[in-house]
RNA sequence: GGGUCGGUAGCUCAAUGGUAGAGCAGCGCCCUUUUAAGGCGUUGGUUGCGAGUUCGAGUCUCGCCCGACCCA
């Protein structure tokens, strides 16, 4: 061991006045780096297919960003652009034939697939547009086709085509990419066959740029490929006619808005890539800084069904369809922007999730949450915090898969009484994200299925668990068929055979459900037929000798057990039993409540036998 | 092939160069006609591997292994 220096005197030493006592939340480090303002935050998505729930991270970042600001009373704007003037350069899954002949067009002049209206971007963005409306994001939205259009870039192409020589340093020195001396940072929209990404700029006058649409430069959709026509024209770069490349773009949207924040995810953030040419470029022609960078890393969606062929759950849709906005929310922005989110839609992985937000809320309105805590549940929420009571999510699953049970009920009856607005529409929302669980992502074996026959994992079940089934389909025909009373049965039962608790609903769970626990057994045994129930129960064949080994108990074990419950006891009645060569004492105690235990003894020859 | 960022408990992640922690899972106990509930407690680590700097390294430096990504 080395000797201990003295610590104390060491920090004293060293200490450092200016470093803060706690670590800021990381949406502040972001506002204190950027500074007083005013400021306007700019993310932009280019809806070539549905759009994967990944985007949300960029989204629901820059959002929490946002929010932080404005509550320090920051001037700030939130800018959220559709690149739509880029080119199809990959098909939506299954759409080949729709799209197969407009690799390489601006998607804003590509029609949208299944002979729906309009174009191929506004098709996307629609429902990717009703998921910011969902989790309450409010961004002042633009088209880059209106941009151009409009003339709002001219300028911007200008100066970019002006400073062509530039553009091609940046894109050397950045990334050794080499671009030919007569290379221009342009794509004329080509006249003659539509595509945007095949032609190539040689030429600028200040008015107009000369061009052809190669048949050598292919877009490689990994499907398809898209050919120029070998046309070769001479046309105004302003106005729509064509586009910046996408990393000059990025250069004059920063200029023209003028952005001072804008996170990229990962793939563009490496040195050398994209956000470096882009930032190489804008510094190169305009001379000054990038907007502030919050590179952040990826959302990963795991699971079954994630990757099965149906593709469900791929889509930010079908996530904003599983998770309430606030959950949502949380999910995307409790962790750092440059640590990766793991998301898993499997049991476990949402029932984690919603348990975590359900202990933060709960913290929250405690109070015993800490100020990084409040300050992602803060975020996390649609709008101000409101409390409610939450109803348990796992609960909500089992009982949602219950036939003739009405969960909604059931749940509201846990919360408690005197339901709040809050509350009921929480509850509503919390049974929505149950069902859409239950029914598009749950694995088949972590759904809760009434099992028609008896399943093959019941022959793992002990002599007791057997003699406990039995024991109760005697005594379940006369009972009212309702769930307390056949809770109640259930107990009594257990406790006269005597079987431990747990062991006994673990038994009911496996020959009903196939599974180690399930819901309230009054409420499953229920909604099912008496006949089937008791049918069932009586299904697996048990051998009273292994029975009686199994739950006999000892005398001292008897003597622990009554010192313990000894003065909760009123009396007790005793009988011999005998099967074949064994004989038993059963004991049977009675509570000052009435209730009833069994215990059984084996004597000491027969028990060696 | 070059580069960037990661690798810490079974899992997800913390830890200004100063005693490696939390949640979940697990295990144990308590309570219970809430049985997928509640309470209390607790195990668990060669911080990917190996060197170096330092009084002291999860943290800094170098090499290697693994992973993700970018560039080619």
């Amino acid at each position: 061991m080395p000797t201990a220096f003295p610590r104390d005197e060491f920090l004293a030493l060293h200490a450092h006045p200016a470093i803060p006592s706690r670590p800021m939340f990381w949406t502040e480090d972001v506002a204190a780096r950027a500074g007083a303002g005013p400021h306007t935050i700019n993310d932009s998505k280019t809806p070539s297919g549905r759009v994967h729930v990944g985007a949300l991270r960029g989204v629901l970042i820059h959002d929490a960003i946002f929010r932080t600001l404005k509550e320090k009373g920051v001037e700030v704007r939130y800018l959220f652009g559709v690149d739509d003037f880029d080119p199809v350069d990959e098909i939506p899954k299954g759409e080949d034939i729709h799209f197969g002949k407009y690799i390489g067009w601006p998607l804003c002049n590509t029609p949208a697939p299944c002979g729906a209206e309009g174009d191929m971007a506004e098709f996307y963005m629609k429902e990717f547009w009703q998921v910011f409306d969902e989790l309450g994001v409010k961004v002042e939205r633009y088209r880059m086709r209106d941009i151009y259009r409009s003339g709002q870039f001219d300028s911007e192409i200008d100066t970019i085509l002006r400073n062509a020589d530039k553009v091609r340093v940046a894109y050397k020195e950045v990334s050794g990419a080499v671009r030919p001396d007569h290379w221009y940072p342009f794509q004329v929209l080509c006249e003659k066959c539509g595509c945007i990404a095949t032609t190539e700029v040689y030429d600028y006058d200040g008015k107009e740029v000369s061009y052809r649409c190669l048949p050598t430069r292919c877009v490689n959709t990994k499907l398809q490929l898209g050919k120029g026509c070998d046309h070769e024209g001479k046309v105004s770069p302003f106005g729509g006619n064509g586009k910046l490349p996408w990393k000059l773009e990025w250069a004059a949207k920063w200029k023209k808005f003028p952005v001072t924040i804008e996170g990229a995810g990962k793939d563009h953030s490496t040195k050398g890539g994209s956000r470096d040419v882009s930032a190489a470029c804008y510094k190169a022609i305009y001379g000054g800084n990038e907007p502030l960078r919050v590179p952040y890393e990826f959302f990963l969606v795991r699971g079954a069904k994630m990757s099965s062929s149906k593709g469900i759950g791929a889509s930010a849709r079908d996530m904003a369809n599983l998770l309430p906005p606030d959950v949502l929310r949380f999910l995307m922005t409790r962790t750092k922007p440059n640590s990766p989110v793991n998301f898993e839609a499997n049991e476990e992985g949402i029932v984690k999730l919603f348990n975590e937000f359900d202990r933060s809320h709960t913290r929250f309105f405690n109070g015993q949450a800490n100020p990084d805590e409040a300050m992602t549940y803060r975020l996390a929420c649609m709008a101000e915090p409101q409390n409610y009571r939450p109803a348990n999510i796992q609960l909500a699953a089992a009982l949602v898969q219950m036939p003739h049970l009405d969960a909604r009920a059931e749940l509201a009856k846990r919360i408690g009484s005197d339901l709040t607005e809050t509350d009921n529409a929480r509850l509503d929302e919390r049974i929505r994200s149950a069902r859409e669980w239950v029914e598009n992502f749950a694995a088949e074996e972590e759904k809760t299925r009434l099992q028609q026959t008896m399943p093959a994992r019941a022959s793992e079940l002990s002599h007791t668990q057997r003699a406990f089934l039995h024991a109760l389909a005697d005594a379940l025909p006369t009972i009212a068929w309702e769930d307390d009373a056949i809770q109640s049965t259930a107990f009594h039962v257990s406790r006269m055979t005597p079987i431990d608790q747990p062991l006994a609903f673990k038994a009911l769970y496996r020959i009903f459900l196939d599974r180690e626990a399930g819901p309230k057994a009054g409420n499953l045994l229920a909604f099912l037929d008496r006949d089937f129930v008791i049918a069932r129960c009586r299904e697996l064949a048990f051998d009273t000798a292994e029975f009686w080994k199994e739950s006999a108990t000892t005398p001292e074990a008897l003597a622990k057990w009554l010192e313990k419950e000894g003065a909760k006891l009123t009396g007790n009645t005793e009988e011999i039993v005998t099967h074949g060569a064994y004989v038993a004492k059963e004991i049977i105690y009675t509570y000052a409540d009435g209730k009833r235990a069994k215990k059984r003894l084996l004597s000491g020859g027969v028990q060696l036998a």
